[in-house]
DNA sequence: ATGGTAGCGCTGCTA
């Protein structure tokens, strides 16, 4: 089975493209982040004519998230439920059990700045997404939480530690609290089985950054022991990014996949 | 990196 983690940066802008990916990649599940579509405005009928069913929570301008499936769609939640939500609502947080796993795909806020209010919002964000994962399920499930945590989870995962010193996504406080979620019982897979340094998964569309190699790793997959045991592959997938020129329309960030054993996993 | 791009949507915000 074969999980994949994109942030499209409006799936408007990045549908032709996606579907396209889809074909070629074929994954059984993706999760997508900032759709940037109202709730109604998600494709569902054009993903459904590819295999897939779908589960989104959207508001429209920014922001977005989504789990594709074609292995079923069951026990969907939209948001932190009965939590309080640090953002007051924005749409950053979707769960569903994708056949014998469970996935959620999430967009964690980006901060800004440190000391900013929106930092705060994100360190509480981030606090509140253990608890909603510790509330719904055990270490022992197969699940994977996956998606833009926008944090660099060590200095390896930035393209010059020095040139973000004092800056969001690599700062003690993010790193805590994703090492927090991670201590519940989560590894990021693809660290794990990747030591290299640079293995980026975003760039930004200024100043040449993609091609000067200015990337960070901030989009995770994080799984339990159970899924971490059964990966068998991990691909940060570059290749679109590094075959498309500016008029093609690339998003600024790269798809990650994992290609695990699902024998002995069960959801429920 | 301190804003040179991109997206949304129509003015400036967000990343």
């Amino acid at each position: 089975m074969r999980i994949a983690t994109w942030n499209v940066n409006s799936l408007r802008a990045r549908l032709g493209r996606v579907q396209t990916w889809l074909d070629e990649a074929m994954p059984d599940v993706l999760c997508l982040q900032e759709t940037k579509l109202s709730q109604n405005d998600f494709p569902t009928e054009s993903f459904a004519s590819q295999g897939y069913e779908s589960i989104h929570v959207g508001q429209g301008r920014w922001n977005g998230v989504a789990i594709l499936s074609k292995v079923g769609l069951s026990n969907t939640e939209r948001g932190f439920g009965g939590l309080e939500d640090p953002t007051g609502g924005e749409a950053r947080i979707v769960t569903a059990q994708c056949g014998p796993l469970n996935v959620v795909s999430v967009y964690v806020p980006n901060g800004r700045e440190l000391g900013h209010e929106q930092y705060d919002i994100k360190l509480a964000w981030l606090d509140q997404l253990r608890t909603f994962l510790s509330e719904r399920f055990t270490p022992g499930d197969p699940l994977i939480v996956t998606g833009d945590f926008n944090i660099a989870p060590d200095d390896r995962d930035v393209w010059s530690p020095k040139r973000f010193a004092g800056k969001t996504h690599v700062s003690q406080p993010e790193r805590d609290a994703l090492q927090r979620i991670k201590d519940w019982g989560l590894t990021d897979i693809v660290r794990d089985r990747n030591d290299e340094d640079r293995i980026f998964t975003f760039w930004d569309y200024r100043m040449g950054a993609f091609h000067r190699g200015w990337g960070m790793r901030i989009d995770l997959h994080l799984v339990t022991k159970p899924v971490a045991s059964a990966t068998r592959w991990s691909l940060v997938d570059t290749y679109p990014r590094r075959t498309l020129g500016r008029d093609d329309k690339p998003s600024d960030h790269t798809a990650v996949f994992i290609d695990i054993d699902t024998a002995g996993l069960d959801a429920d």
